[in-house]
DNA sequence: AGCTCATGGCGAG
DNA sequence: TCGCCCTGAGCTG
């Protein structure tokens, strides 16, 4: 679920829901009781993403600073809020609906301060205002680093996850393996626009797809398929599995500690 | 009941 | 590069 694209719907959804009105403020699980017992009561004013770290800001003043890491999940419901079960990290809960984080690797009441230092180590956010793409592209082009191991690090770009990834260099016909110095000035700027539009599809509609409107089965002659990660892909997941476009086995190995996919014969180089 | 895996990321060695 | 943290679903028995 938490890639850039859920961060940013999530810290949309926190708004529409909180905004401005008294909040109750619990941490049923007790990591966060102490924290939230300071908060309790207060109203959030703003929220914030960035990548794939999410910011509630509380009295316009103290930040929760949240990322969900693989296991995180958020779930929005209405009043009157159910008994909270024992995983539930941080309830906010008003008059109309509540929402519950489990399983975050982080949750903490920072200050700005704190929340300054998570935004100078990260990079460019496709979703944000005004990012820098050439600050990425600098790194980029003076990396031996394959491109693939590349665009997951959030302090190159940040936001993109396993998904985006390996579905944005099929896109693109990349081979992941390529040093990042070889990736030419024209190939980044088409895969950052791309990632910019494909990732705002992602907040729009809260799952990632990627299939071109050309590619998706109707439009082949082939029968409907659903990936069971909720979205429509070319690769990921899809190991083994022939490709959309060519028929070839979607190929999967391991790169630092996560899965690969891509396409050998559409991504040569 | 227990295992494996997952759209992340950190720190130790 | 590995182990570790966080949780839950989907298997296997």
């Amino acid at each position: 679920m938490p890639e850039g694209h859920t961060i940013h719907r999530l810290a949309l959804d926190y708004g529409t829901r909180f905004f401005g009105r008294a909040t109750r403020v619990t941490s049923p699980q007790g990591k966060f009781s102490a924290a939230a017992a300071l908060l309790d009561g207060a109203a959030l004013t703003r929220t914030e993403a960035h990548g794939k770290h999410l910011f509630l800001c509380f009295r316009d003043a103290e930040w929760i600073h949240i990322h969900l890491g693989l296991f995180g999940k958020v779930t929005f419901g209405d009043a009157p809020a159910p008994p909270p079960t024992d995983t539930v990290r941080l309830r906010l809960a008003g008059p109309t609906g509540y929402v519950d984080l489990r399983g975050p690797t982080t949750c903490a009441l920072i200050a700005d301060a704190e929340k300054q230092a998570v935004h100078a180590r990260l990079g460019p956010d496709p979703l944000r205002e005004d990012p820098d793409p050439a600050t990425a592209y600098a790194r980029i082009r003076r990396s031996r680093t394959s491109v693939a191991a590349l665009l997951m690090d959030q302090k190159v770009i940040a936001g993109v996850g396993n998904v985006y990834r390996a579905e944005v260099l099929f896109r693109h016909g990349i081979d992941p393996y390529r040093a990042g110095r070889d990736l030419t000035p024209a190939e980044w700027d088409a895969i950052w626009a791309d990632l910019a539009a494909l990732m705002r599809e992602g907040v729009r509609h809260n799952r990632i797809d990627t299939v071109r409107p050309e590619h998706t089965p109707e439009a082949m002659g082939r029968p409907p398929r659903v990936d069971d990660h909720g979205g429509e892909v070319y690769v990921y997941r899809r190991a083994d599995q022939p490709c959309h476009l060519c028929g070839t086995p979607i190929r999967t190995a391991s790169l630092t500690a996560r899965n690969l996919f891509w396409c050998p014969t559409c991504q040569r180089t």
